[in-house]
DNA sequence: CAAGTGATTAAGATTGTTTTAAGAAGATTG
DNA sequence: CAATCTTCTTAAAACAATCTTAATCACTTG
């Protein structure tokens, strides 16, 4: 189903997550060092992983920097409750979630669904075969197939980059997206790069499809979360 | 399951403190002294901590505020009769419930379950994987994909932390939650901050949702309890 | 009334977003 | 083949929202 890659050093930690993650049927992999869970990464089709950040050799904080630098597959950090500044610069850095030890197995289960599930709507390359070729969302209707965008009737012209970006919001209509999460899906899980490119694609779309770009009615944005298009509701 | 940590300083009471943990199932861990559990809480993972105030070296009260520095555990004190004074001063700095020697075991056991309890459900952040997305209090509606509140259908515009919060408040309708209990969910267990910060965003979201921020009608105070949120009752 | 607790306010630090501009890469055209 | 155009990326700055804190006031309770 899907291989979850494991990194800590204490095996007691690595077994118990191990026993509950096969339980649901994931595939496990285990490293106990940051340099070996780089090695693993490369060499494997990893979906997810969990990574500690206190680890010998190679901490998990330069491991995530390095592992950023050739994929973005989901990542958990197992944080100490000590260790709390270091959870805003892990997820700076890139994580897409943590948990502080000590864990509940179960609420670290919940983690991994609620990211591979979020992997699979957003990040899978294979695209569903019944995926509609059109969406509609308010006075907005995209078609896949003829790669044509129309407002209120009107034909929008858009370059590839801000297409993908609309089509991901408007099949998610009123969903709120990270730029993690658009990159991920527009990118096709390449590294991410500077923080403002998506705000610069954004703003290019607001430029074609809202009155005002700087007063956003179907663009908008929810501070420190992402972007959301939304549909019918008023202001 | 879990592990508890038990201080006290005579070794018939964290005997039998520990036969009752164990063949409930928890796991224990015992320090004579203050400094010592501390020590312990630092370098192991602690669910909870059943702390004597009186002891030698360092006492309990004391331990306490030092804990509290660095962590959120939920702390029972148990006090001697005679001390009752010390108990509201326990409250204050930071522990969680007491009880009073010479106790039951059995009601030592109850408060435990209900202290982990409360952990359980409230402590943490993303709750489980099947949870809602969207919740309903009387005329609050919240979605939390698309990080949306609507109070009488219009839309309330919040900011995260505000939008945290009232989620837990919608999660518990009609329970009332102490600031201690809000800061473990929402700031993920980080050691408690100002005594005000709660209160700050208490008024902002009274601001948002409520007709007069001075007179709530929905999210009502409890004193020296807590915050609860009402639905449809009257007043 | 005193102690404890909640409410209010405002300021500063922090963090996130928008905007602008410039350059690189690639396609297209004369 | 060079010139031009489009698109994408990046960096920097200006801008904006949010969070925390501290100080002060006001209310509740015994």
């Amino acid at each position: 189903m899907h291989n979850i890659l494991i990194c800590d050093d204490e095996p007691d930690i690595v077994s118990a997550l191990k026993i509950y993650l096969q339980a649901e049927g994931y595939a496990t992999l285990s490293a106990r060092t940051g340099r070996e869970a780089l090695r693993l990464a490369a060499e494997n089709d990893i979906h997810l992983i969990l990574l500690d950040i206190m680890m010998p050799e190679m901490d998990g904080i330069t491991a995530l920097a390095r592992l950023r630098e050739t994929c973005n597959v989901p990542v958990i950090l197992l944080t100490a409750k000590s260790e709390d500044t270091d959870k805003v610069l892990g997820l700076n850095i890139g994580a897409d979630d943590y948990v502080t030890k000590p864990f509940n197995p179960v609420e670290v289960l919940a983690r991994v669904k609620s990211q591979l599930r979020r992997y699979l709507t957003l990040g899978s390359r294979t695209a569903r075969d019944d995926a509609p070729a059109r969406y509609t969302v308010g006075s907005l209707e995209l078609d896949d197939r003829g790669k044509q965008v129309l407002l209120d009737g009107e034909p929008v012209s858009l370059t590839p980059t801000e297409f993908e970006i609309l089509k991901l919001l408007m099949q998610h209509p009123g969903e709120v997206l990270s730029p993690r999460d658009i990159y991920r899906k527009v990118w096709n899980g390449e590294p991410y790069g500077a923080e403002s490119t998506i705000a610069v694609h954004i703003r290019h779309l607001r430029e074609k499809i809202e009155i005002n770009p700087a007063e956003p009615r179907l663009l908008k944005v929810v501070w420190a979360q992402g972007y959301k298009l939304d549909g019918g509701t008023r202001p």
